[in-house]
DNA sequence: CGGGACTCCTGAGGGC
DNA sequence: TGCCCTCAGGAGTCCC
């Protein structure tokens, strides 16, 4: 599920229903995430009251009275949240019935509000791990991150700066180190709106095409996090609502379809950067 | 430094 | 129905 919007999105809907409730009891059914899930997971946060959850990039950030909690979702983690006693609302699908514990359900988080938070992860590519609270500003998955999309940080000068690599632009969003939190579908997104090749190496883009850029990644993500996030596959936020962002895409996963800019006669072409697919208009984005 | 290939893992979908 | 192949929202490593 994950790139920023998606994990802003399931951010909210937690901090709604679950900030300030206490662990009460963990059921991990799973202990091979991306990391092994250690010995001593249960006891370091077991009785341990949610302070405050925050995002960065896209991890999800548990403040606990003594440790923090940080999560990835890799390619298709998610969490959902389960209430017992309203199961007319949340019980919709297969995730909802604390009674049966399906193939990818792999920890239960029990709170002491009658909900109980479920991490599900087909693929296994995320992750749980736990910091002492002295050690939030050490953590190696959030040190390197570059600045946040929609703060300030990322501005003009931060870009102009970064770009005398002679590396293409698509590689360049996609590293986290450069900005934090885009990932393939806003990519491709925000390089269509901008009408600028993947291809194109980054010192050769001039102060307008760096402009356009930051304008689309903000605005882009923005309208995304107030659809929903997308739902590809399956992504669901925390009470199990579907995002809505994939109706609005105009390259991702269009190939061989024509342009949807009117006055373009251009058709969607899917080639591989790095492994990972990349959709673009063959005569618009230059 | 940069990027291509490959890895972790499971499931969906297409072709035959 | 079944088998085989490719591909998927991430991200790290190895190699050239």
């Amino acid at each position: 599920m994950p790139e920023l919007p998606e994990i802003e999105v399931t951010k909210r809907s937690l901090f709604k229903k679950i900030n300030k409730t206490k662990i009460i009891d963990i059921k991990i059914y799973n202990k091979n995430l991306r990391y092994k899930i250690t010995q001593t997971f249960y006891k370091n946060i077991i009785n341990q009251k949610i302070l405050n959850i925050s995002r960065r990039s896209k991890y999800l950030i548990f403040h606990l009275k003594k440790k923090i909690l940080l999560a990835h979702f890799g390619m298709s983690g998610k969490i959902l949240l389960i209430k017992s006693s309203d199961k007319q609302i949340y019980k919709t699908n297969f995730y909802y019935d604390l009674n049966f514990i399906p193939k990818h359900n792999h920890i239960y988080f029990t709170l002491n509000n009658d909900f109980t938070m479920v991490y599900n992860d087909i693929r296994r590519f995320g992750f749980f791990k736990i910091y002492n609270t002295t050690q939030i500003n050490n953590i190696s998955f959030l040190k390197n991150l570059g600045p946040e999309p929609l703060s300030k940080k990322f501005n003009i000068k931060y870009f102009s700066k970064c770009i005398r690599r002679k590396k293409n632009i698509k590689n360049l969003l996609m590293d986290q180190t450069f900005v934090s939190g885009l990932g393939n579908i806003y990519v491709n997104e925000v390089l269509f709106m901008s009408k600028i090749s993947p291809l194109k190496l980054c010192n050769r883009l001039n102060e307008t095409d760096i402009k356009k850029l930051i304008f689309n990644i903000k605005k882009i993500l923005k309208i995304s996090i107030h659809k929903g996030g997308s739902s590809i596959k399956d992504y669901r936020n925390a009470l199990g609502k579907t995002g809505s962002f994939q109706q609005f895409f105009r390259v991702y996963g269009q190939e061989n379809k024509n342009c949807s800019r009117i006055s373009c006669k251009g058709k969607i072409k899917k080639i591989l950067i790095c492994n990972r697919s990349s959709f673009y208009c063959n005569k618009c984005q230059n």
